[in-house]
DNA sequence: CTGAGTAAGAAAACCGGTTTAGTATCTCTA
DNA sequence: TAGAGATACTAAACCGGTTTTCTTACTCAG
């Protein structure tokens, strides 16, 4: 690996043709199509190669055949928060399953300057996949304006547009339901913190079709949303944290909180054992997701289990079907959910 | 957004130029340099890039530019392992973290077709950070080679080479020695995959410089290797049981077992409550890294603690200062770690 | 012996941007 | 009123590969 002409850069195809004797055609078939080439003028190329340390320059090959070699995860929060989160590693990790499998890397997006869809529309990528509500019509437009195939997981619902669910009206009917049937009548739900809580339009995001379940089991059991305290976190422990405080304050505590996010309802068990109040003795707590700490918290987290990692390895084997054309009308796949009974929720 | 005339693909400068009525100069200046230009012109420029949906095209800014705004991060293991090991996605938020305020991408590497020399090779990258032992002088090589900065966590060690660490030694040390002092003497321990048992040649990987500590602590209490006995496993739950199972195995059954990783220690755990041996009664287990879940096992794990998201942390920042230029020189960074005394150490 | 077909390789176009070098016009100063 | 300098823009080179097109020499059948 010596030293080339061109100062100390490293070498390119032009460097391998001049000191090989060959042209840049030659020099590409010797690496890439061997059998274009005789064998006197393979060996020779490689072995001129191999003395300058030339490697072909990955992003000039990917340029010329247009392409990435890699897909897109969009982090739907700030990066200290989507990394720390179990569920978003869990779709990570499926992802990166397929990926290995395909041969691609997998480029982890963070907002860049606060902002998704700036950074969506600087990415280097052969296709995307989101998580999460916080995709607006904005990201989307970007997306489609790229023509950059995407798949959205537990995104804004949208005919169009692939997706990768649970029926998550189904989930937050059953979520609540159980909570009823336990004989909780006063009760806390804290949202997304997308969540909006007027029913009238049909909503699209996760938070709005998880509203259409719980308005329907509430409306089950004679209630309505002006019964119930209604509450919005992002998904973090210091969000969740902050909400439980809330609700802590409010006039008259409420005997169960309902939460979106499993890393919510973790924080709102924590934070009111810290205030000396037992779960669930005095207060119940049930949560959605179903990470790995739900089962080890103590009490032990009343949930809806949803398969994260499925979901990642489905997103993204959709997602390479669109890419190499096997798939050319939008899928929007449904996962399995299930309430898993555990020691956070009690009877009343 | 409508169609250009060249089919149905994305509209490149040159269509921005000609539908505008200026150079393909012009239309790079009203995206990147406002002010090399008229008012007048930028208007007409951007007005046109609206109304055919141009986006510039993130790859060919890159290449043009030399760049990729994005560093890459080696996946040790298949990806199945990697993204499930809680110490590896900790490092891996660390560096992510450091990205965000960067405004890289951060690119996921597997190995490809197995192997990470021929990933390494094909990554469209700015740098390199790797984690773990399995870095042989192969990949060494083509990173030097590109011309590819790179940093190496818990990598084999090299003067030439930047890296974040440990006190390998003197860590291995103190496990070793906690578990004497607790009165143990009949040991086993479990090393990782990549570990030589061979004291001789000064070692330069993560196990060796470990081993010496281990050495070191043994020999102080007049024992060495051949007194304990000594197993490999990979660093993922299905070896750890493995090698669990070949310590039930043994003629005298050790009454600690030793590991170098909580994914294995934990496996080990769990293998032995399966088998119906108490931990730490019968048999006592120490583990290395101190993941979330060495505290939430019952029993508690005994084990060292080391800071994984800042030791991602502080390889993205070395890495960026190399890749800026402000760093020559190679740096070898030292974090701090320390020895967690828990339920699954008894005294003897 | 000739013409078609093939093998080996070179020249040039291309991917889609950025940037350097250069041109024409306009403005200001001496 | 000529010359210097600034302004606004264009043409062409460049980043480092791949691929299409073309040339030349060789092979073989008729």
């Amino acid at each position: 690996m010596k030293d080339t002409k061109n100062g100390s850069k490293r070498p390119t195809i032009k460097d391998i043709a001049r000191e090989s004797g060959y042209s840049k055609t030659a020099v590409s078939f010797a690496f890439n199509d061997p059998k274009r080439i005789s064998k006197k003028a393979r060996d020779q190329i490689l072995k001129t190669a191999e003395q300058l340390g030339y490697i072909p320059d990955p992003m000039a090959r990917n340029f010329s055949l247009q392409r990435h070699l890699s897909i897109g995860f969009l982090l739907p929060q700030m990066v200290q928060y989507s990394l720390q989160n179990p569920y978003t590693l869990q779709v990570i990790a499926g992802i990166g399953s397929v990926c290995e499998k395909m041969g691609y890397t997998l480029t982890l997006i963070p907002p860049l300057h606060k902002s998704l869809s700036l950074a969506v529309r600087n990415a280097a990528v052969d296709g995307l996949i989101t998580l999460g509500s916080q995709i607006d019509d904005d990201i989307i437009t970007v997306m489609q304006t790229r023509l950059l195939p995407f798949v959205m997981i537990d995104g804004p619902y949208d005919e169009e547009t692939s997706s990768v669910n649970i029926a998550e009206e189904e989930a937050a009917y059953h979520q609540m339901k159980t909570v009823l049937d336990h004989g909780h009548r006063s009760i806390a739900i804290i949202g997304l913190a997308s969540a909006t809580f007027a029913i009238g339009e049909v909503g699209k995001s996760v938070s709005a079709r998880r509203m259409l379940g719980y308005n329907r089991a509430l409306g089950e059991a004679g209630l309505t949303f002006s019964d119930v305290a209604c509450l919005v976190s992002e998904c973090t422990p210091d969000d969740g944290r902050q909400a439980a405080q809330k609700i802590l304050a409010l006039p008259s505590r409420p005997t169960c909180v309902v939460t979106m996010s499993d890393i919510v309802a973790i924080s709102c068990i924590l934070a009111f054992k810290e205030a000396g109040i037992r779960v669930p003795q005095e207060i119940s707590v049930v949560g959605f997701d179903n990470i790995d700490e739900a089962i080890t918290i103590t009490p032990a987290l009343t949930t809806i289990d949803q398969p994260a990692f499925e979901k990642g390895r489905l997103g993204a084997k959709t997602l390479f079907s669109i890419i190499d054309g096997t798939q050319q009308e939008p899928v929007h796949l449904l996962v399995e959910h299930r309430l898993l009974l555990r020691d956070s929720l009690s009877r009343i």
